[in-house]
This record gives structure tokens, C-alpha cells and sequence, in this order.
DNA sequence: TTTCTTACA
DNA sequence: TGTAAGAA
């Protein structure tokens, strides 16, 4: 059987994203308001995050960590 | 109980 | 960025 969870899957809430990514929640819909994430919506209007999302925020902290601002982090993640 | 949006002493 | 409020 096919345990895995392919990274594009969204199934994540925003409360395992941010055990996992140490963001708080206020700054990971931030991050979406700034358009460097872009999570699905239930049909609850719940955010929920793929391990891709996931990925993309531990990045994105690993700049905020080092004092790039939001523009700049763009700028880098422009894809 | 968890998450959403909006607003700001 | 944090936190409060009110709604869902």
C-alpha cells in the first residue's frame, strides 16, 4: 500500500504548518496575503497547506531568520 | 475547538 | 508581528 502523500497534496490546517515550520500563524497568512505561498481552501474556507507549502515556508523563515524582508524574499522566490 | 477576517492602545 | 473580536 501507498502510504506516501504525494508534495503537491494539500491536507495540512495551518496548526501542523506552524509546529512544523515555527511560523506563527499570523505570519504564514501573511505570507499568502504577500503572495509567496499560495495554499488551497476547504469548503470550510480552511487553509490547507501540501508538504510543497511546507517546504516553501521553512525557506521563507530561513530568510526571515536571517533579515531579508518580505520585497527581497520575492525577489529570490520569484519561480 | 480551530481557523478566518479585520483592525489597532 | 502580536493580539483582540466576532463570525463560521
Amino acid at each position: 500500500m501507498n502510504h506516501d502523500i504525494p508534495d503537491h497534496v494539500a491536507t495540512f490546517p495551518i496548526s501542523v504548518v506552524k509546529d512544523l515550520t515555527n511560523l506563527s500563524g499570523r505570519q504564514i497568512r501573511y505570507y499568502e496575503e504577500q503572495g509567496l505561498i499560495t495554499p488551497a481552501r476547504n469548503e470550510a474556507n480552511r487553509r490547507i497547506f501540501s508538504l510543497q507549502d511546507i517546504e516553501r515556508l521553512k525557506k521563507i523563515k530561513k530568510y526571515i531568520d536571517q533579515g531579508i524582508n518580505i520585497a527581497g524574499i520575492k525577489a529570490m522566490m520569484k519561480d
